[in-house]
DNA sequence: ATGAAAGCGCTAACAA
DNA sequence: TTGTTAGCGCTTTCAT
């Protein structure tokens, strides 16, 4: 194993001291040309880097951020992560990614684990359990340690951190808002995802917008098992004459869109659709998919860039801000 | 900020020397049974925790691995990102996430980033351009430092590390010989990655299976702009009058059937298709995509398991070993 | 049974 | 202009 190349070995080899090494490497002023250009040209001869562990040790401060997220699979995740990925590499920091697959458990332990020093801060995005449970004492250990965080998406108001989120109340207003000026009179909204803080918010929206002249019908359907989800919507639409379904995740819009196919209803002329986050099935499902998109990418990216300018100039004193990415309806084939 | 606690500092409240204190964590036997519980005692009232950066540069090794990753956004690499990281977290390691964007540049910088001293090993899928320019410079040189690599998918043998691959080629043979069993004598290859290994290895696989009976015509169409695709995929679809087609990626099959819809064109009626990638699209699209699942989250797990065991009990002379995960091909209802 | 000391690779205050 | 030294937090060998 050809060892890693070191300061203290090219100050052998250069007749030097390991700091007139490791300043001349720094270009210090108060070393003399041609010793820095001594050590240059060794270092860069033997392709030198400085030990990125040892630097961090040093400095208190490793480069690198933890990524919480509950799922990967979902294009929602990945495309913030994408977007954090983007921000943090342009800002030189690397990104450690643990998913914690909706489990509390998993999230405390990850926190746990990445708090010890091997990252700056964390970009959060909480599980689905965590937030039933409603147990965020992983979170306050880092507060304590003012340790940065920025949750985004999936926050809970019981921690004080900065968060990024989605005007969801308002984006599926907007939604329901629409389906009922195109016409639309009775109107479900169908959720995969009643447990998540987003989808209460949701909630919400669509009660906002119940108009006089539009009956809406709300049905929650359990995620665990996908045979049954796509069953149950198939027997609910057949069940209820309805004009149009919103669908709080993109599965429920796209499983909507295809039971509908097979109940040989027409889209958008018996029944419109409406998706939420701008993923891959609502760009591929046909008709394509009228949906609320979420930004994710720039969500991520908004997430990273508040955890960074946090990093770079830390205050003693910091005030949590809570900042909104609106979200907007792409109109595309499944509305009238 | 709240420090975080040293074994300096339980060593002082205790009244022993730091030394004592490390190995009675570690409850090494040299130690009074009574001595090792005080200590005890009083670490996990501090909720002690050794800073891991320490570890690592005490002991060379990070209990991290780097994942190179072309994209994220693509299910195929999610899936297998996922069980990576499943893999590496059951063994108490950690990932660090990086995502080329199919370009060289990016992924020459992170190789070269993660590799002082951030991490243990490597997991990397090729970037497309890498694959394209055919330079490898970058792994030769963790290959010199004896640094653990090992590729998945998208490999090069150019490039002497553990491997694992998909057999592709047996993928493809296979998919064209189902369509020709149900009668399909007109079959198009739609490819969007020509560029890549695998394609290329499809393509072989296509070849392989051509049967006198058969008439297989190919057409390959540039990714870039993803609103020409979908055009040429329909102008295409409605000059020619095919049986079946062979989408040589998820998307190339999921726009084929929806241009197919289009066209009126019953699936599998008038046509049939098969995807690769067993990923959302093909569950959630209407009907449902007979397609080649490459197993993707197994792929992920046996890279990452490959890797561990190299990592876990090194070997100076290391011979390469390319492991193929065996595709399946699921039927569901784009076929008949 | 406990402690002192060296060292992982680096930085930086201070000395020469 | 260059070098010495201490220290980041930990492990481990070698005294005591």
């Amino acid at each position: 194993m050809r060892k890693k190349v070191t300061l203290k070995q090219l100050a052998r080899e250069l007749n030097l001291s390991i700091s007139t090494v490791s300043k001349s490497l720094k270009n210090d002023p108060e070393i003399s040309e041609k010793t820095i250009n001594r050590v240059h040209e060794l270092a860069s001869f033997y392709n030198y880097k400085p030990n990125a562990l040892a630097v961090s040790l040093k400095s208190n401060k490793t480069k690198t951020i933890g990524i919480i997220l509950p799922e990967i699979l979902n294009h929602f995740f990945a495309k913030a992560l994408y977007g954090i990925e983007q921000e943090a590499s342009n800002n030189g920091y690397k990104i450690v990614t643990c998913i914690t697959n909706e489990s509390y458990k998993k999230e405390v332990e990850y926190v746990e684990m990445l708090n010890y020093s091997s990252v700056d801060g964390f970009i959060v995005a909480l599980s689905q359990e965590t937030q039933v449970l409603n147990k965020f004492d992983h979170y306050q250990a880092l507060k304590r340690e003012n340790v940065p965080v920025v949750m985004f998406d999936r926050v809970s108001e019981e921690i004080d951190c900065d968060k990024v989120i989605v005007d969801d109340k308002e984006a599926s207003k907007n939604a329901i808002e629409y389906l009922i000026n195109t016409g639309c009179k009775k109107i479900a909204v169908i959720t995969t995802i009643s447990d998540l803080s987003v989808a209460k918010l949701r909630l919400e929206g669509v009660k906002e917008a119940i108009d006089i002249n539009a009956e809406v019908t709300l049905i929650e359907l359990p995620l665990r098992d996908s045979q049954n989800v796509e069953a149950e919507i198939e027997k609910f639409l057949n069940n209820n004459d309805l004009d149009a379904v919103l669908g709080l995740d993109e599965t429920a819009a796209a499983i909507s869109i295809n039971m509908s196919h097979k109940l040989g209803y027409k889209i958008p002329e018996d029944i419109s659709v409406i998706g939420f986050t701008d993923g891959l099935l609502s760009k591929h499902s046909y008709p394509k998919l009228t949906t609320v998109s979420q930004h994710a990418e720039e969500l991520g990216a908004k997430a990273a860039q508040i955890l960074l300018n946090q990093l770079d100039d830390f205050e003693e004193k910091h005030i949590s801000k809570t900042e909104v990415v609106k979200t907007s309806l792409i109109v595309r084939d499944s509305t009238n």
